[in-house]
DNA sequence: TAGATTGTTAATCGATTAACAATC
DNA sequence: TAGATTGTTAATCGATTAACAATC
């Protein structure tokens, strides 16, 4: 069992990091011994150890002076900050490319949030099966997100259907909303949105590249 | 023509908006008159009046007190500000699930970014067209990104080989990589490294979502 | 013990917001 | 003109970094 402080805050950027260490430690952890120290994982996800360390801090966990962070006990206390206790399930709403190609990625990769149902409104591509995860019809939405007590959901449709799909979706009670369609999300306070826009972020990198005279943010 | 002043700086978050307001313009004005003010665009994108103001004056396109900004000059500052001159070429390497989405998702989309080029490491996806875009075998990496001068990548391949990917492109003198892979890139300072995690990014919204303390950002 | 690393506070930095004179 | 909106500066806010006593 770890330790465990009372946590009163933590910054979204928090968040995305621990869950960045947790990423570095599963892949390389066969390799190193049984602890760690703030520089090493500061390195090994392009952050600074002070950083690290202010982080896992938040987390609760606390390591020693000699050994660092012990790697097992680490992994559970960012395990208990992060995850929920029971498994997530979540909906995907559109399964053109895009939609398969994220229900395959996240396929047996993260216990803790599974991908258990997925919504399209085209008729031949619902009421089958797509990599392992059954496909609906649209009309279902709100009864399978009930029937499963879905609370997190990605969309993955046009931009021109986001906010229709996104309002049918707050009103299934869904909390928590990943975007992969290019357009702004109005949503009530009570609901989270995260939009990952593949051309802004290409435009982004476009621009950048190009500007030498931007200052550079660490490339995180 | 319009007007334009010496641009100093601008913050990369400046760019990322710029590029959303774009993209709201684009889809929504056939609706709309010819000008628009800056609480209007601010409302489309889910930001504030003085920040649409502050990146649009980054741009230098100046608007006017009675009528707001002129939307065709602004698309057509923006433009300047944002694109380069010609046609960028992109690489994209990887055509799994994902990397093929991905080439989908961006076919006919920007004018200004092409994909050109796709590369794989397995023999049965390579020297063929996938979505209109060739696709080599990996060891063709240098040859074709020197040959059509490409300098901006899509790397879109499993975390394992994503460094090794990264390195390689470095070499072929790639000086932007928008990365999909669940793993921080070591790269040179003259290198830009966007990353979209997907899975990171679905941890971070199912915590948001469950844990209602944590302070909301606004939900761009 | 000596020394590297920790948790934690104070200083710095950068970006956002508020405010307001200038403008059409 | 009167008034809403602009460009731009000053104030605020939050996150990162630096520093350092406490620790094993």
């Amino acid at each position: 069992m770890v330790k465990h402080k009372q946590i009163q805050w933590v910054s979204s950027r928090t968040v995305e990091r621990l869950a960045l260490y947790r990423r570095a430690i599963l892949r390389k952890s066969p390799d190193w011994g049984t602890s760690i120290f703030s520089h090493q994982l500061a390195n090994l996800c392009g952050v600074t150890a002070a950083q690290v360390r202010r982080d896992l801090m938040a987390v609760g966990y606390t390591g020693s002076p000699i050994t660092g962070y012990e790697l097992s006990q680490l992994l559970e206390s960012i395990g208990l900050f992060l995850d929920s206790a029971e498994a997530t399930p979540v909906a995907i709403v559109g399964v053109g490319d895009l939609g398969r190609a994220v229900i395959h990625f996240l396929a047996n990769r993260r216990p803790k949030l599974v991908v258990t149902a997925a919504f399209d409104a085209d008729p031949s591509k619902t009421d089958r099966v797509i990599h392992g995860v059954r496909c609906h019809r649209m009309e279902r939405l709100t009864q399978v997100l009930t029937d499963q007590a879905i609370e997190i959901a990605i969309v993955a449709v046009p931009a021109s259907e986001a906010q229709i799909v996104c309002d049918r979706l707050v009103e299934a009670k869904v909390r928590g909303i990943l975007s992969f369609a290019p357009a702004f999300l109005r949503v009530p306070d009570h609901v989270v949105v995260e939009r990952l826009d593949v051309t802004v972020a290409l435009e982004k990198v476009a621009f950048l590249a190009r500007s030498p005279n931007v200052p550079r943010k660490k490339s995180t």
